[in-house]
This record gives structure tokens, C-alpha cells and sequence, in this order.
DNA sequence: CTTTTTGTTTGACATGGATCACAACCCGCC
DNA sequence: GGCGGGTTGTGATCCATGTCAAACAAAAAG
């Protein structure tokens, strides 16, 4: 079987680190099978509990992974887009996927399936090495999750955010948020009511913001504020948004 | 290099999930070059930032990996003992440990190095899927951890945590905990004032607490009560704690 | 342009859990 | 035996964050 990927697809691909330094061959092996497929924001892409038969590669929008308790509040653990997989690691144990998946913003995605991918992971040892490298980020980053959760309040957290959005070269930027509040509200680990509080007491460290763009005066003075102590330069998302713009200049604020 | 471990060290190897399965060849080749160690309450075994050159399996008492907040709070991410591995997925890139680990309870350890680890991960493919099951074990683990932390109150998650240690094969047991409240309350990212209230609720689900025996009426409703709705039968220790006893008649309290 | 929908902010309020303080208890030790 | 250090339970208080409700803004739909 040989379906053939959009060129945008393939571009994508090769940004993805969990393919970083495969052969085209490899990769080629990868991609044919995988689907090329679009879904409107809200679609359930699967739940806890199903058979962890495939995984996904973002093409674009927005992929949320969360879990959710029985009275209904939900509890986000990952937020991907643009060059990053999801849902790679399910496959190693028969335990089904440990999450849910909905589409958060209209994304196109890349589907591949389990049992094509194991092969190839059969053959290919540098693939597995990539596997471990990967699974051990998302390990680092939830770690860092649960430390955040615990050890601070709203205000740091969205301060820790902010900072990650920040280019490292300037002290004083404009950036635009990647997304919804809402959403980083909840990948914060926060209500959207808590946000905008955390938001509002910002300001008395020099963040200003109005619409999705925010203002930073004083990104060391941020950074200190954010408790980070560790030098950990580490993006509070997932994986690097490779393709979201990050500075105001590069992206109009809608 | 030939290292002789003891008879028991060998046997406990044999049952860390991450060596199961391989042969005994491999096997002999990666405890070779292991150091068994014996480490008092309070060691700090690595702390996060340096290079993860080693990693470690339990062969008795408990270990705790934590993160520490400027202000002196910590996080705990993970609690170990006999038969578990803990620290190996730091090795696979280059970012050093993320978190601290400290000795929990007297222990004595073997310690292996990354290098001859790495080296013999080269050659055994099985080994490298065992690494993979292991990471993905930890990080369903996490992200459970992540969830209760979030929807869930302190009596809740103590109820899961005591439904954990509970035999499945009957409706009533009385059980032992396996180390000091003040540890297990970390476990459960709660202060040990929070955990004793927790203890005192749950009477009114008849689970009763002396000393460190803990007696559960009915685990049915126990774990009805706990909201575990989803049929997970997880252990919310890392990995099942293979060798301690569970019901207080294998071993005394005390 | 008006209406509807969706996203964001603000306020008043309730509450879970942390914090501080201290009593009770168990243990090993002199 | 009594003494001192670690562990555990309880009570009083405080604060951060969730909750509910409503005003507001922006965007989408009609």
C-alpha cells in the first residue's frame, strides 16, 4: 500500500523528534500506511480504556490529552500541535490508552497504526533509541507537572508559561498566546477564573496584556519572580511548538 | 571485571520487571560490573541536575525520588523497594537527573552504570523493549498521580491508596502499611496532619487504623468510595511492591 | 446591523488543605 | 524506672483556589 502524503505532511514529518535522524527509507517505510486526516474541534479522538491500536502526528491545530473523573472535571496532562506526536507510548503495554484525546482547535493529524509502526520499531534500532529519548521527555515534563501543581501557586505557574514563550536573546518582548485561554488555563492546572487572576497580578511584575498578546518588560525580573530557580530553559509545553510564532511581530494578534 | 553479588542480590534481579524475560547470559552481563551497596536513612543518593550516569535497583528498605521547591517543600514523584528500578530513564538524553533521590529507610541498593548499560542496551533488542514497557509504565503512573492530585481530596486518594494494598480475593482484610504515614502521606502529596485526618474520615467507611495495621470492612464499598470508578486495578505504588507482605498475618505489626 | 454565541473578566462566597501549636504516644537509652 | 527524640493525632486559624453568578467583550451568525 503506497498513499501518498501531502507535501506539507511530509515537511512536517521530518520536524517530529521521535523521527529526528531516521533515513529516508525509514521514514518513507513510516509514513506509507499513515493517514492524512482533518477533525473539527471537540472530536473525540479516543478514550481511556480503548486498545491503543495507533498514535498520532499533529500536522496542525491543537490535540489535548486529559483524564476526567466521574463528576466531570477534567484533569489535562499533555497540549500538542504543529510537529509533535502523541500516544506513542500506549502501545508498549496492553493497558489501552491511559487518557483521552480530543481536538482542542481544527487540526489536521497523522495517523499511524500500531502494528505497521512495531515492525518497523522490530527493525530499526535507532527508532527504539528515539522511542526512549521521547518517552523519558514526557517523564521529565510530567514530573515537572506534578512538581508545579504542588509546590506553586497560579501566578508562578502562568509566570513559568510566560516565560517559556519568551525569546531568550532580548529582555523585554511581545508575545502572542498560542492558544485559548481557556486551554491554558486548564494546561496550567488552573480554572479559567483563576487565570485571569493570575493574569490581572501580573502586572505588578511588568506583564501587560490585552487580547491574546502579552507584554514583558522585564523577562529576568519575570524569571525570578516564576521561582525558576533551575536553569531548566525547558518549554512548558510538551515539546517545542516548532512552528507557532512566538513573538507578537511574527503573527498579527488575530 | 567480575563482580559477585550476593544469592540474594541475584534473586531479587531476577524479579525487576525492567530485566524480565532476558537471558541469562544478558542478565550476567549487566549485573556484572553492578556494586551492592548498603546506604542509611537520609542519604541522598543523586540530586536533580547531575549527570545520570547510573541507575539503580532496590534490594530492600525504600527510596524516594523528590523535587525540592526554593522554599524548602517537596514534591515526591516516586517511592521504591525491593525488585524496583528506579532512575533508569534518565540515562537516554543528555539532561541529567530531574529529580533528587534519598534513602527512605535503610536500604541496600545495586548500582549500575550508564556506560556498561548503554552498551549492552546496543547489542539486546528485548532489553530496549522492556525499557520501552517500563517508561510507559511510569508514565501512566504519573499521569494517575497527576489526576488524583487534581479531582480528587486527600480521603479519596488515601482510600485508592489503601484499596491498592488490599488482597482482591476477598471482602474484608486487614493490612499493613508498608512504611511510616509520614512517607506515605508524601506519596499521596499531602502533609502528614492531612493524611491522619484523611485516616480519621475514612471510619466512616469502616476502615479502621491502629498503629500501622489498617483494617477494611468491606473493600467493595472502600473502593466505591474512593471513586475508582474505572476498573484500573493499578497499584498506585510505581510497580507492585513484589516482596512486602500485604495482609498483616504474613507479618506482624511491628 | 442586530442577535446570538463564545470567550474573558470581576465580584462575593465557600471550602479544602496548609500551617502553627501542642498533647499523646512509642521507642531506645542511660 | 524516667528521660528525650522521633512519630502521630487534634484543635484553631488562614489562605489559595474553586464555585456560582453576572457583567462584559468580541466574534459569528442571521
Amino acid at each position: 500500500m503506497k498513499t501518498l502524503l501531502s507535501r506539507e505532511a511530509l515537511q512536517a514529518v521530518r520536524q517530529v523528534p521521535l523521527f529526528s535522524g531516521l533515513g529516508d527509507e525509514t521514514l518513507a517505510l513510516l509514513t506509507d500506511g499513515a493517514l492524512e486526516r482533518s477533525y473539527r474541534r471537540g472530536t473525540l479522538l479516543f478514550s481511556a480504556g480503548e486498545p491503543a491500536d495507533r498514535f498520532y502526528v499533529v500536522l496542525s491545530g491543537w490535540v489535548k490529552l486529559f483524564r476526567e473523573s466521574p463528576d466531570g472535571n477534567e484533569c489535562m496532562v499533555g497540549l500538542f500541535t504543529r510537529g509533535e506526536s502523541f500516544a506513542e507510548a500506549a502501545m508498549f503495554d496492553r493497558l489501552g490508552f491511559p487518557v483521552n484525546a480530543a481536538v482542542a482547535e481544527d487540526a489536521r493529524l497523522l495517523v499511524f497504526t500500531a502494528d505497521h509502526f512495531l515492525t518497523t520499531l522490530e527493525r530499526n534500532h535507532g527508532l527504539a533509541l528515539n522511542l526512549l529519548a521521547n518517552l523519558t521527555g514526557m517523564l521529565r515534563y510530567l514530573i515537572r507537572q506534578l512538581d508545579q501543581l504542588t509546590n506553586q501557586p497560579t501566578y508562578q505557574r502562568l509566570a513559568a508559561f510566560i516565560v517559556s514563550l519568551c525569546p531568550c536573546d532580548t529582555n523585554q518582548a511581545t508575545v502572542c498566546l498560542p492558544c485559548d485561554k481557556l486551554l491554558i488555563a486548564g494546561r496550567l492546572g488552573m480554572k479559567p477564573e483563576s487565570f485571569s487572576r493570575a493574569m490581572a497580578r501580573l502586572k505588578e511584575v511588568g506583564v501587560s496584556c490585552e487580547r491574546n498578546c502579552v507584554h514583558i518588560e522585564d523577562i529576568a525580573a519575570l524569571r525570578r519572580f516564576a521561582n525558576t530557580t533551575e536553569e531548566e530553559p525547558l518549554t512548558v509545553l510538551p515539546c517545542a511548538a516548532l512552528d507557532v510564532p512566538r513573538t507578537a511581530t511574527a503573527r498579527p494578534c488575530r
